[in-house]
DNA sequence: GTGGTTACCGAACGATCGTTCACTACTGGC
DNA sequence: GCCAGTAGTGAACGATCGTTCGGTAACCAC
């Protein structure tokens, strides 16, 4: 409690009104408001509007981090790996935990045309995922889980287009099906780069 | 030139707009600015700023039906119209023909919490697109293009899968790569949905 | 050539934006 | 008991937000 605590709650409500209104959405006023302080008591721990949203950000990766990643580093690398991360990414866009939807899908529509370094702090974040998955695919390729010609760049760009699209019809068109159809376009992606579904022990063979 | 040919140019200047900083991100000023007219001047013309978003967000309907939709039913239905349906598609996420990338990705994220007319209409018109897609899958299922158990909404969900990811790689990473990995992502679509690439005249069999 | 309509300007409205400043409680160290 | 630092308030800053209002040129009708 020495340390900021308060920090922390700002951090927070700043992440449940990013994932409602956007990154850029973001407002002194409104964030003051949802943590019951005054517009100046925000800057007692931050320096500027832009730094509350980087850390904001910053607070977003490492959560998906702790909540995402790590747990799933404990499966056995390879596709074991490779399905627990897409899992844990679809869950992660599905509520993270919070109402609104994945910051980082919403704020990449509203960065990629904004140079800064909060575009910049994104963009480094999202090619470190996506190089973590590519290594991940190459594992489960060199162990003879999935055929010598796959791509990795192919595959994971066409994991996110599973999520992208998952997060696109769930959350523009209410779509309930959403996540089944994600599931098995992953599990499509998969069978037909060289893995034997029918040994996988999570689905036997069978879809979703 | 009796009708406002004014009205034109500001919604010319609001799609401009509207795909690099967003629709929400348009101000009054801003475009008003980019116009050459005063904001009071704007309202020689629309009612609210509300009502300006909603006429840019037609205005680019509009714009996709002609450029990108009517062409392609020149097609032959099935999968000649479904290609190119494909290929608009992607030509318009590239540019549309804006600087920022698609203006209905975009505006989707911005809109998708928060209720309303702007978002009402979004959806329709992107339900609209989804369906007349799904029906053409459906057409080549039934010419025998594409195989009896294909399912048109998860084909649908799946080109879109390979739109957004082409976007937010394009756009987010600058990969200059995207494209083909689109049109490699939507040629395994096809394949796996029964289409045997060998007997298509655009690409002969071969990749991209 | 007078009257009405359309297209726009300039100024102002209250609200809110991000930010700064002076000030005040409360805390722990000595 | 004083001092330094932390956490926060409340008021104000200039700028901009979306919107309204009064006025004014230009055009068309008759």
């Amino acid at each position: 409690m020495p340390a900021s605590d308060t920090r922390e709650r700002i951090l927070d409500a700043g992440l449940a009104l990013a994932s409602e209104v956007g990154l850029q959405g973001i407002t002194i006023g409104s964030l003051a408001r949802s943590v019951d302080l005054t517009k100046a008591g925000l800057y007692a721990h931050f320096d500027s509007k832009d730094d509350i949203l980087l850390a904001i950000l910053r607070a977003a990766v490492e959560r998906f981090v702790e909540d995402g990643i790590r747990p799933s580093l404990r499966e056995t690398p390879g596709i074991g790996r490779l399905r627990a991360l897409f899992d844990a990414w679809l869950e992660w866009s599905k509520a993270p935990p919070l109402p609104g939807g994945c910051v980082f899908i919403s704020s990449a529509a509203e960065l990629d045309d904004r140079p800064g370094p909060l575009r910049d702090y994104l963009v480094e974040v999202q090619a470190d995922w996506a190089g973590l998955l590519g290594r991940e695919v190459k594992t489960a390729r060199e162990r003879g889980e999935l055929s010598g010609d796959v791509d990795p760049r192919q595959f994971v760009f066409e994991m996110y287009g599973s999520i992208l699209a998952f997060h696109y019809h769930a959350r523009l068109f209410e779509d309930r099906t959403a996540e089944t159809r994600a599931r098995w376009a992953f599990q499509e992606l998969l069978a037909r780069s060289g893995h034997d579904a029918s040994t996988d022990p999570k689905t036997g063979g069978a879809g979703a």
